[in-house]
RNA sequence: GGUGGGAUAGUCAAGUGGCCAACGACGGCAGACUGUAAAUCUGCUCCCUAUGGGUUCAGAGGUUCGACUCCUCUUCCCACCA
């Protein structure tokens, strides 16, 4: 029992700090029942989750089987300073509401995996507010900036002459502190935290805790490029508020190789179950396409329902396999005649006649299914069915 | 506070008076091939009913027939010195 807690605790992580601590804490509850916390940050500025985030929200899931209260911490402290990205220094800070309202948009997400009845949510203002001057200074003593250097991210920055305000030093230090304040067993993060997440170890050593936090890091998931992190702003993600549509779709468009890495961090099967996936595809028993189907009815599953993941799948099969037209198009109509390239711009296929124009001529655009090449074609009266590429698809009626 | 260097399209980065809507790379889009996969190959990648026109190279002025390129001021960044 224990044995296969910690296996299915191990899965997946990037690296884990001081496992021998998470082992006793495992073995207390199940030997005794003793709870243990386990903290994670989240910076309210993000509503909008995506997969890369429920990679570290399912291993707190995980967590919580097994004994652990959740910490949810809300960053709303920090989140005015900015954990150091080498990009803006600079953010707005966030009025109440607008973290209010951030927060609950998350956290109603993030129960969709975590059991709420064991969670806790927190907010860093609530104790670093009253840290005040003599306290922040205190905290900065403890250690030098030789050190703070350390960071990746810091020493690459400055070796790259890219600007480092001193406020984004106080950024580890306070998440830091948070651990201190909140004496957590364990904090898990992304392995990018590493050096904030091992700061809550070196705080809670120094104020005299008298135990270190356990450190367990995720691996940061790619996004749909297969390369870049999975963030909102490359538009490499899969939002777990995504229609159904959508999420099947994007999961089937990722790389077989990205496949099993999605596997492994996303999916519920066990690790066994994975290999065995694995070993058909390499015999040919089974067809990666298969089995990257069964994914994205899993996790489409998950956010929405079976059924609509089950329409998903079938909305798919029919446009992609048999190219048909999506059931669901948007539609628009306009009065009088209408210029080609002005019409998909208009339906929102295009971003400027230009581009149109340059679509056109490469024979990307498609009306009712037959592709065309003038591009100084007049639509006249009728209904037409606009594609542009593969996936963007518009209803048009002009009058 | 002083001295020097820099700011160019989504990103990086060439261009140092006309040949510049601006080399190249990456990214992105599209086409071919496929399993809407990957890899590969090809084309496109500021806007505009367009063999032409318009607006761009941090911002504001100036010199010039002509400026991304030269001058002045402003803003921001970097390095070295203090």
């Amino acid at each position: 029992m224990l044995q296969e807690a910690l296996r299915e605790i191990q899965r997946g992580c990037a690296e884990i700090i001081d496992i021998e601590r998470i082992e006793k804490l495992l073995k207390a509850y199940f030997d005794e029942g003793k709870t243990f916390t386990l903290k994670a940050g989240f910076d309210p500025t993000a509503p909008d989750l995506h997969l890369g985030h429920t990679v570290l929200l399912q291993k707190m899931a995980t967590f919580q089987k097994y004994g652990a209260r959740v910490q949810f911490l809300i960053g709303d402290f920090t989140a005015a300073i900015g954990d150091p990205s080498g990009k803006s220094v600079t953010r707005k800070i966030l009025s109440k509401e607008d973290i209010e309202k951030n927060i609950k948009s998350y956290t109603t997400q993030a129960f969709k995996i975590l059991d709420e009845s064991k969670t806790d949510i927190v907010y860093n203002s609530s104790w670093l507010n009253s840290l005040g001057t003599v306290g922040m200074i205190e905290l900065a003593s403890t250690l030098t900036v030789a050190r703070m250097l350390e960071r990746d991210d810091f020493s690459k920055r400055y070796a790259g002459n890219t600007p480092i305000a001193v406020s984004e030093f106080l950024y580890p230090l306070l998440q830091g502190y948070d651990s201190v304040h909140l004496k957590s067993d364990i904090e898990v993060g992304g392995t990018d935290q590493k050096f904030n997440l091992l700061m809550g170890r070196q705080l809670q050593k120094v104020y005299d805790l008298k135990k270190q936090q356990a450190v367990l890091m995720m691996p940061i998931l790619e996004g749909l490029d297969g390369v870049q992190k999975m963030s909102k702003s490359l538009n490499n993600y899969i939002g777990v508020t995504d229609e159904a549509n959508d999420m099947y779709g994007k999961i089937l468009s990722i790389s077989d190789e990205l496949m099993w890495r999605f596997y492994e961090l996303l999916s519920t099967r066990t690790l066994d179950e994975i290999e065995a996936l694995k070993a058909g595809v390499v015999d040919g028993s089974l067809h990666p396409k298969s089995v990257k189907e069964d994914l994205a009815l899993e996790i489409t599953t998950r956010y929405h329902t079976p059924e609509l993941a089950k329409a998903a799948k079938e909305e798919f099969q029919k446009v992609h396999a048999q190219s048909q037209i999506p059931t669901e198009i948007e539609e628009f109509s306009t009065d009088g005649e209408i210029w080609i390239a002005k019409a998909l711009v208009d339906c929102n296929l295009e971003s400027s006649t230009s581009q149109a124009r340059r679509d056109i001529k490469q024979g990307a655009v498609k009306i009712n299914q037959e592709k065309i090449s003038d591009i100084e074609l007049q639509l006249i009266k009728g209904e037409y069915i606009l594609q542009v590429g593969k996936r963007k698809f518009a209803k048009l009626k002009v009058n």
